[in-house]
DNA sequence: GTCGAATTACTCGGATATATAATGTCCGAGTCGGGCAGG
DNA sequence: CCTGCCCGACTCGGACATTATATATCCGAGTAATTCGAC
């Protein structure tokens, strides 16, 4: 079970855009460059990210990618739902009705999985903890440690 | 980022030895007709099982495996990790430092990155979660429900 | 009848294929910006 | 000098390879029960 690596650079695009504030699209050859990752890969997780309402994208010359909406109102969750999709990690199949079955298959159907119960109790707990934590968090958090990450950050995107 | 099928199967493979209540080893063979899953694959499970130490196994004509403590000793936590392993779902692969850098890496490598800390926060409460919930847990949850599932599984087991 | 050793059938255990999903690449459609001609 | 149109380059978007992982299978090593023979 390992989560798809373009969460994290989901994550981290989504801060860079922050911290650019460019006020205009940002295309996805100077992400990829930042971050040294393939340049077509990245700008998938990033088709992602528009299909999930998170960034806007503009095509022609100066395109490229923006925050559709600032970083307080942007969840973990947001980010790792758009990558990874919406199902449960934990999926039952059901593997108790199966076979020479134990118990009627009615009474079955009527009580719910235990596993499957308990699977989702910890998953809740997860998700709950990932949509506690907004963006904004996160950068504040940077920032606290390294006050001029934006400034920076701007810094390298003017001169490259 | 998909749980592997494994751990629904060793979840009801813990829960039916236990109802089984055999007294001696059940050979994959008999559990594998129980849930109708491929008898080869799931005993690669059950062997993740017995290295985890949850299981014992025994070899030889009437071998098979056993639970290696109670159900009460036995926890959702250590039934995941035996099938999934140890690692994080989330891998910090520290993006964030490479391509023409924000900040020396000296400064970079002191702070912990922020992306990775609200992933393993989540990641915790799930941890904990799962580790809160033991597989007596889980078999009472059942019980309250069919109070006659044990019973049933004997009776089952000793015809078939 | 009892004991012991060889045999045999059964079971685990890991090495080996196959299917599926994640990762990575490529090319076309669309669009915006700039250039150029005309007024 | 200003305005409108055309051209071209840039960017996204999805279709297409490639690699890694999960799923499934197979066969050998080992063991315990059973059988057979000897005492």
């Amino acid at each position: 079970m390992r989560m798809n690596e373009g969460v994290e650079w989901a994550a981290h695009c989504c801060l860079m855009l922050d911290w650019l504030d460019a006020g205009r699209p940002v295309p996805t050859a100077k992400l990829a460059a930042a971050f040294e990752v393939p340049p077509a890969y990245l700008n998938k997780q990033l088709q992602a990210l528009v299909r999930a309402g998170i960034l806007t994208s503009t095509a022609g010359v100066r395109g490229g990618f923006q925050l559709a909406r600032p970083l307080t109102k942007i969840t973990m969750m947001d980010v790792v739902a758009a990558i990874e999709g919406p199902e449960e990690a934990f999926q039952c199949t059901e593997i108790r009705q199966r076979g020479p079955g134990v118990g009627t298959p009615e009474r079955i159907l009527r009580t719910p999985c235990a596993v499957n119960a308990a699977m989702r109790r910890a998953e809740t707990q997860w998700r709950k903890a990932l949509a506690a934590q907004t963006l904004a968090d996160v950068s504040a958090a940077v920032t606290r440690k390294a006050p001029k990450v934006a400034e920076q950050t701007r810094e390298w995107y003017e001169t490259a």
